[in-house]
DNA sequence: GCCAACGTTGGC
DNA sequence: GCCAACGTTGGC
C-alpha cells in the first residue's frame, strides 16, 4: 500500500463535503506531476486531505481511494487529465499545521515543504505513521 | 489580498 | 527548442 497527501481549498472543497459525499470524484488536476501521481495509485491506498489556502494551512483527515485513475473530462475536448475516487475515512481528532510539519524532525523531508505548489503527492509510510501518531488515531 | 514561485503557452 | 509572457497556486 502506498501513501499520498492531496490538497483542496476547503472553501471549494473540505473534509466536510467529503464526509458527507462519502465518495467523490477528485478532479480538476491541471499539472502533469500531480496527474501522474494520481496515476500511480492503487485501489486501497491511503491520502491524507490537506487544507490549502487558510491560516494555517493543515492536514485534517484520512481518505481511501476506491477507484484508480480514469478519465477527468472536465474541460471538454481535453483528454490529458485524469481522476482517482477518493472514500471519507476519518477526520482526525487534531490537525497538523504546516508549522507542525516544519518542527517534527520525522516531517521535515515531505514533498509538502519542498514542492510548495504540488497538489498531489506521495508520503513515505512512516511520514504517514507519525502523522496517525500525531493526531491521536 | 498580495505576491513569489513556478508551471504552461505560444511566438519565433 | 528557447524563453518571455502569462496564469495559477498557495503561504503569509
Amino acid at each position: 500500500m502506498r501513501y499520498w497527501l492531496m490538497k483542496s481549498e476547503p472553501e471549494v472543497f473540505s473534509i466536510d463535503d467529503l464526509k458527507r459525499k462519502k465518495v467523490e470524484p477528485w478532479s480538476g488536476v491541471r499539472n502533469y506531476t500531480a496527474r501522474n501521481n494520481l496515476r500511480a495509485m492503487k485501489k486501497g491506498d491511503r491520502v491524507l486531505f490537506y487544507h490549502s489556502r487558510i491560516v494555517p494551512p493543515r492536514i485534517v483527515g484520512e481518505m481511501e481511494v476506491v477507484r484508480e485513475a480514469y478519465p477527468d473530462r472536465t474541460s471538454p475536448g481535453d483528454d490529458r487529465w485524469s481522476q482517482v475516487d477518493v472514500k471519507f475515512l476519518r477526520k482526525f481528532p487534531r490537525q497538523v499545521t504546516i508549522e507542525d510539519v516544519k518542527m517534527i524532525r520525522e516531517l521535515s523531508g515531505m514533498q509538502l515543504l519542498k514542492f510548495s505548489r504540488l497538489s498531489v503527492m506521495p508520503v513515505t509510510a512512516n511520514e504517514y505513521k507519525t502523522i496517525l501518531e500525531l493526531v491521536g488515531a
